[in-house]
DNA sequence: GTCTATAAACCGATAGAC
DNA sequence: GTCTATCGGTTTATAGAC
């Protein structure tokens, strides 16, 4: 039994270090062709692998795919939760600043992996449900800020006419989920931000600002001043509510 | 030389109307597919000609691209044209929303195409100039209306702290081209709402509200109300100042 | 300008020996 | 679990007859 273990952990050690390492080689596939030309023979090839070696660690291309996404939100993750903690004890809005700014530093970083996250979907591929956790990671770093806000107090909520009954509904859920207490009419403004956030981002990356704006690291910090205020969160904290 | 024009005439005409063939055909595909996965020969198929002629119409997989590039967005402009033709006469805020609204219409009706134009860069290929012109009518309906809102004093200019220097410069030459004479402020504030139109649209299109919210129309309708307010477009236009 | 034929690649996936 | 070999399909692009 003993023995059967180790041995057993041992195939189980390597088959992880393969399999990290076609995930690996994928990635960097990934960063220089895109998501749309990548082949499992291309990696079997660069690996000195037979191609249908590959079929024993991803029963298809989909699959590796799959494992690219979830690699890539948890990456993306890993850097909006580190730049939320790094900025841990400063003000909300200093923090939401730094973590767009570190979102925005990500994409990039690592454009391709950018597109495949954020960019079109993938022509006849299905996202199985296990990229959803990893996939809202970053977006709950942005409403935890606002939820933070709210609770200290640091949140100006903003005077506008109350919602409609069906935009009430609509977010409420989500509300709920990743900001509770936090009023209706905030919940849609942070998702609106949130939108904008990725708009923004994604303007920049595929191209579309050429020819209209040149200084788009400038446009980019007005862009989260105008969400920051959207959101009703302040530079200078307001007086506590 | 009158014969030899008829016939040439007659000629081009051929030539035109089969080369609005391939392009409505590889548009038929595209609608299917996705751009990733067109090919001249699915196209060449599909027409029953034999793929070789394709290339006496298009040079390369391209340039049919660039076709149906300029072809969307010329629809796309036509589409955002006609919505604030239709809302001449009303306030600028409701030609907003009708603008907007229209767009996302379009948008929803041919997704692969809005891919196409707002989506992921497909790799390898690179836009040719000839496509900035018909690439900007649509924006160039937005910039119109916020302009006339301010020539018709229906503009709002927002109380905000003066824009950063850099911010200031990367704007104005954008501003000075789509909208003379308004301030900068609110062309930064235009470029805000520009991307976050699209932002919006493309989350919802690209499945990124999928299992967060389900009322995308309503969800619309009031992040479009939270980008009029933006801009200090009013449901009644304040007084002239 | 359209055709056949072909070159020279590529792909995902599977069968079966070892 | 890796290999060879293969199936059955795809693609862009060109050559040359008509």
């Amino acid at each position: 039994m003993e023995t059967k273990g180790v041995v057993q952990n041992a195939r189980e050690r390597v088959r992880a270090a393969v399999s990290a390492d076609i995930v690996a080689e994928a990635r960097r596939q990934l960063a220089v062709e895109g998501a749309a030309s990548l082949s499992l023979r291309a990696v079997a090839r660069q690996l000195g692998m037979a191609s249908s070696a590959m079929y024993r660690y991803f029963p298809s291309r989909d699959e590796l795919l799959t494992a690219l996404i979830v690699e890539g939100y948890d990456a993306l993750g890993d850097v909006a939760e580190g730049a939320a903690a790094a900025g841990a004890g400063t003000t909300a809005y200093k923090r939401f600043r730094t973590v767009c700014r570190a979102i925005r530093g990500w994409a990039f970083d690592h454009p391709h992996e950018y597109a495949l996250l954020y960019g079109s979907p993938i022509p006849g591929y299905q996202a199985p449900g296990l990229t959803v956790g990893p996939a809202s990671r970053a977006t709950l770093v942005l409403t935890g800020i606002v939820l933070d806000a709210h609770r200290a107090g640091e949140l100006t909520v903003p005077d506008e006419p109350p919602l409609a009954r069906a935009v009430a509904a609509a977010v409420r859920p989500v509300g709920q989920l990743a900001m509770p207490g936090v009023p209706l009419s905030v919940v849609a403004r942070a998702l609106a931000v949130w939108t904008g956030l990725f708009g923004q981002i994604s303007f920049e990356l595929f191209g579309r600002f050429d020819g209209v704006v040149d200084d788009t690291d400038a446009l980019f910090d007005h862009a989260v001043t105008l969400m920051a205020g959207q959101l009703g969160l302040e530079p200078r904290p307001a007086r506590h509510g």
